[in-house]
DNA sequence: CTAAGTTTGTGCCCTTTGTTACTGTGGATT
DNA sequence: AATCCACAGTAACAAAGGGCACAAACTTAG
């Protein structure tokens, strides 16, 4: 783990900070798939991610969900750090997408090591600036763009964070994260193929040139 | 001024803070309509909102619009503060709603400030924190809600802020808010109108019951 | 008062997206 | 081989919203 510490965040952290990390931090090991972080859960602990990639997502009453932004090495998620300082209940949902390694650090540490350590004060708040960014990413995507131009950059961000060319994932899948219809995503796909963007097989999409 | 930032942030901020915003900071008269920054601005300082409101709203390449929310009184701009911490251009566009005054920061007193005052810390993570969460109401707003529901927020919203019932603007001008089309607006306003929820009028709109 | 401009109302049609229903296909199970 | 099932393709239709055109009502300048 302190290698890995070290390799991720020595650019950030002082020494004696990522000691204290090693010493109060858990490691936690997360299969793709599973889910980190609940809607409604309090949260007790801030996620420091070493490795792989985490979907954050958002979800209505209806149970309809809308994929927000991916974490990925060296971040951690401001909107979980908001609910851990507010004492609130969490408002997304975190899923790894790949397998992933993460530090979960205790609130009560993060608050004092804000006073203690510069780094960590501008860590965190590179993460609340890179947070809201990407959250306004995500508001001009769905509100300005239609929905072909949505899921090709939905293609292109899962290609990067998975690093791989070949999405494998069903087309239900991707209409949860885009909050349509399976039935749309199929239609677009195709035209996109027939577009030689990509080729589409069963339970797996080629990424050819997008 | 004094009077006005006592009654305002004294329960958040210690006294020799106070003092020291009152010697750095400039206040600012502003008329309601006015720009107070701008796409593509640097920034220099933070703003601090003594009185009135302020809409904040995002707009894509094409120039369409988009509100994002209001600030309203002891609330200042986390997008505007990440900007000047980032370094990086503004990223958004604020228009004073109601005639409204600030206080304009400096942003070395800001960091500096983070060091020294514990209630100063406290009150820019809060902010982080509401304006997070007021972006995930909006992306929910724009991702899962129809129009009809999106106008009703939006009238609601605006009673609040300005404290009025009567809503003085064209419908022109609450499609850009909204990033729709002045005759979508007046449809749905029609609506409303039949549904006794509120009376139109040539420039202003009179809410009864939303 | 008249002319010009602004604001709103409305009909008609188009595009985008969502829904339903049915089909086909390949893989897994037995 | 027979069956089942998850996944994908597609047609047909529905709904939401956007665009255009024009009319009506009201405001302001001259």
């Amino acid at each position: 783990m302190k290698e890995e510490l070290l390799a991720t965040f020595s650019n950030h952290f002082e020494k004696p900070l990522i000691d204290e990390i090693m010493e109060e931090g858990r490691l936690m090991e997360v299969p793709a798939g599973e889910t980190i972080m609940d809607i409604g859960q309090y949260i007790r602990s801030m996620p420091l991610l070493l490795s792989g990639a985490i979907k954050v997502l958002r979800e209505d009453e209806e149970g309809d969900e809308l994929l927000l932004y991916y974490l990925e090495q060296g971040e951690t998620c401001s909107v979980t750090m908001a609910c851990c300082m507010g004492q609130t209940k969490s408002e997304i949902r975190a899923i790894a997408e790949t397998d992933s390694r993460l530090v979960m650090v205790p609130v009560q540490k993060m608050e004092e090591w804000m006073a203690k350590y510069k780094g960590w004060r501008n860590y965190v708040f590179e993460s609340y600036q890179n947070r809201l960014n990407e959250l306004l990413q995500t508001v001009d995507s769905i509100a300005f763009k239609n929905l072909d131009q949505r899921l090709v950059d939905y293609l292109k961000k899962k290609v990067e964070v998975t690093n791989d060319n070949q999405i494998r994932n069903t087309h239900q899948e991707i209409a949860y994260d885009l909050h349509t219809s399976r039935v749309v995503v199929s239609r677009l796909l195709k035209k996109l193929e027939k577009m030689k963007k990509l080729e589409l097989h069963r339970n797996y999409i080629q990424i050819v040139n997008l």
